[in-house]
DNA sequence: CAATGCAGGTAAACC
DNA sequence: TGGTTTACCTGCATT
């Protein structure tokens, strides 16, 4: 039972500093351009689906200080990051080194003047990205402003806070699902005058009980 | 100790 | 063609 309304605010007010210095962060890292620090950014989030976030993480750092992760064959990253105890891990390896092959200099010339097209050219291009991934890696690169990062902790929340009924959330989302549901998240993100992206933040961070990424 | 829940979903097969 | 189901896959915490 947790109550709802006000109290939003009041954890938002609470953590606002910390949400505003990781958001500084994500655009700092997409400031800098550095394709090899994109790129690992890139790869962690073909690594979180149904996985944790911090073992993600770490079978980055793992992958990069081995030298894998810009030229590793896939049957050799994967049981780096099956050693994380990254799920899928075969599949997930195999996306990794596909996605080496993606324009990440367009993805970000585009992103610069339609986040929205950036996503598209995203999901279309890089195998292993799907809206919620490919939101997720414009937002840790400091774009995504107007992007929602559907996964099912944001989806809960979306529930508890009465931006829809549950009963109106799909299991797993079409395209159509994802925008439509995405709009009445950013409807409330006006509402009550907080970014999107410290939004999914704070309701992340509710769930998770830390800021992260 | 066995069963269940949870971890920032997506692609491909199926009918 | 388009909606639904299944494959990918394991370790760790909780009940």
């Amino acid at each position: 039972m947790r109550k709802k309304g006000p109290i939003l605010k009041e954890e938002y007010r609470r953590l606002k500093t910390a949400i505003q210095a990781r958001i500084s962060e994500f655009e700092s890292l997409g400031r800098t351009g550095n394709k090899s620090l994109i790129f690992a950014e890139l790869c962690f989030c073909l690594l979180t689906p149904q996985s944790s976030a911090i073992r993600a993480n770490k079978a980055i750092q793992d992958l990069k200080e081995a030298g894998l992760l810009a030229v590793g064959r896939a049957e050799e990253i994967a049981p780096v990051i099956k050693k994380h105890g990254v799920r899928f891990f075969n599949t997930k390896a195999k996306y990794i080194a596909s996605a080496r092959n993606f324009d990440l200099t367009k993805v970000l010339e585009i992103a610069k003047r339609d986040e929205r097209e950036a996503r598209e050219f995203l999901v279309r291009s890089v195998k292993g990205m799907g809206y919620k991934e490919a939101s997720h890696f414009l937002r840790n690169i400091g774009f995504g402003k107007t992007l929602a990062i559907l996964d099912r902790h944001i989806l809960k929340n979306i529930a508890r806070e009465g931006i829809m009924k549950k009963g109106a959330i799909p299991k797993s989302l079409k395209k159509t699902d994802y925008l439509h549901i995405e709009e009445k998240l950013l409807d409330f993100s006006k509402e009550k005058k907080i970014p999107l992206p410290h939004l999914d933040l704070l309701l992340w961070a509710r769930e998770t009980g830390f800021i992260f990424k």
